[in-house]
DNA sequence: CTGAAAGCGCTTACAG
DNA sequence: CTGAAAGCGCTTACAG
């Protein structure tokens, strides 16, 4: 194996441009105090080198080229691929990098790989997935780690929580379906247990209870289009089918809506309310249609480039809009059998 | 805003555990001559200040602990999220790090990310999207850094390239129309000019030329949903609708799918046989249930893992593996209204 | 097996 | 504004 020659270091530059190393390194950094003159030649020497500032051991000493690190699972999926996306594209405006790490969903690889955060000196880890123990995460900040969770609910210390204001929204999801007229109501749930599905479930009925309205629960499989359809053949089979679904999010909520469709004819909305959450981008898709609450992906991305450097906890909360599509009735249905006033 | 403290250091676990810096660092590399009783007490000295080995800091002398750069654009779209997942995971396994550069579409920022990944001295760059000029990774390689390609048709030196067998793949699109009995066939394209995009065209146009069928070809918009449901409205309200549409990738297709279906109330694959290429998550879903080509993801991960420390020229083709589903006819359809024997 | 020393590529007080 | 020096946190010949 043939091996590379070394990249041109600040050294080889300093020697061309007859500078010193320092004279090279203050050229990179803003704000330094360099002559024009100087910086000139440096940079001319740089250009002639094909120099470049090796940011890997500029991070050694200073915080601000340190990279991000974004901790999270099963990266193909649409909400998680869009967080992502908005992220990635923020740091990288930024001028700040991401490293992402791919941990299975699984606790222990979840463990292993938050551990290796610490390895890299991360200004501060992101944690997209819910599965990190909280122990864990203590351990991390522990180590002087700075770690933003998003949506989780542990009373960490020393974090920035960022929140997703599910009461307001469960609230209005629970106003569409008394007003669509929906009499029998089914959350579906995942058996994941992650902690924002959980208190959009929680949330979902507790509103409902304030409305006077009862729900039933489903719970089953991973969060997956596969559970959703699972679930759409036990809910639909039974005796009293729901007219109103809340799906927990919007992958389940497609998988339901393909099988109510497919498998059992339905026509939605007037035989069957559906109701998603996240806005990922296929629930917009026609034939989809769906109607669902959008998380605020930019929002988030902002709200973490802002707190890359705070320390001490911190919570912000974002609001998740309704986004109004086809799938629920606006009103009442006048063709329903009977009607509650 | 409170400073925080430093992790600890080699040094300090050195001090802590009586032994030298060297002793330390030997303690964490596999292999290294270091006895047990001294490693044991390293390791000891480590739990206690919750230490990890400085990666960023052991990458500019050790090559293996050096991150690798993924460069793509439009992240959240499944094709991308899909590779990103399968390159992520496979790196994680691996112990390998993965910095994601999310530069916009427009060659600019491209230009701009590209540059800006010779900044982390990465083991390799592995360049996902189409966007970034051939002269641009050639100054990247002429810099030192390695560069794998994905499904790019430029002919440069000291790259790795990792293509897709799209000819055969192409050859049994054009079969399966054929034996579809399809007789206006169309190819829905984007307009972004993309490599593996205009491969796929050019050879599913030859494939057809070679079985004597003739096809048509429509280009526009980008790479996205939103295209194929326009290509299906200029298309569709044609006096002379064809019967077999081949979309450039999955996303388009479903966008194809979605109008033909809704707005046209074709039937598929009665009325219309339609085909995609990538085999994205939604192909499978219900409703859509999209006959494609799936992309080898897992092995292209394997692929660029095998390669990360390779130099010199090389190229890996990958087969694209037909998937069959619900949108073509397996035979001709003995309801059309004439044969082609 | 071990430590002192030189090195990786950078930054930043310090003195001029 | 500039350079020599000390430092960041690590590794690896080198000599014992």
């Amino acid at each position: 194996m043939p091996v590379r020659p070394p990249l041109p270091s600040a050294a080889d530059v300093a020697r061309l441009a007859g500078v010193s190393r320092s004279a090279v390194s203050r050229s990179f950094t803003d704000g330094a105090s360099v002559s024009d003159a100087t910086r000139a030649k440096v940079m001319a020497a740089a250009a002639q080198l094909n120099y470049h500032v090796n940011h890997l051991a500029r991070g050694i000493s200073k915080e601000e080229s340190r990279p991000v690190c974004l901790l999270g699972a099963d990266l193909s999926a649409p909400f998680q691929a869009c967080l992502l996306e908005a992220i990635t594209r923020r740091l990288q405006e930024a001028g700040r990098m991401a490293m992402v790490i791919n941990a299975g969903s699984d606790p222990a690889s979840a463990r292993e790989a938050l551990q290796s955060t610490l390895q890299y000196r991360a200004s501060a880890t992101i944690v997209l997935s819910g599965t990190p123990p909280a122990d864990l995460v203590r351990l991390c900040i522990g180590a002087g780690q700075r770690v933003i969770l998003i949506n989780r609910d542990d009373a960490l210390e020393d974090v920035h929580h960022i929140r997703i204001d599910y009461r307001t929204a469960m609230r209005d999801g629970a106003r569409m379906m008394q007003r669509a007229g929906c009499r029998r109501v089914t959350v579906v749930n995942s058996a994941s247990g992650t902690a924002s599905l959980m208190q959009r479930e929680r949330m979902f009925l507790e509103e409902m209870h304030l409305l006077g309205l009862e729900a039933q629960v489903w719970r089953g499989g991973s969060t997956s289009y596969a559970t959703g359809q699972r679930a759409a053949r036990e809910v639909l089979a039974g005796a009293t089918r729901p007219d109103g679904v809340f799906c927990i999010n919007d992958l389940i909520a497609l998988g339901f809506l393909g099988s109510a469709r497919q498998d059992f004819r339905l026509r939605v909305p007037q035989d069957l309310c559906l109701l998603g959450f996240d806005d990922i981008p296929q629930a917009g898709w026609q034939g989809h249609d769906l109607t669902t609450f959008a998380q605020p992906f930019d929002e988030i991305a902002a709200v973490i480039l802002r707190n890359l450097r705070q320390t001490g906890a911190s919570c912000t909360m974002l609001p998740a809009a309704p986004v109004w599509r086809g799938t629920i009735r606006p009103f009442m249905d006048n063709n329903a059998e009977d009607c509650i006033p």
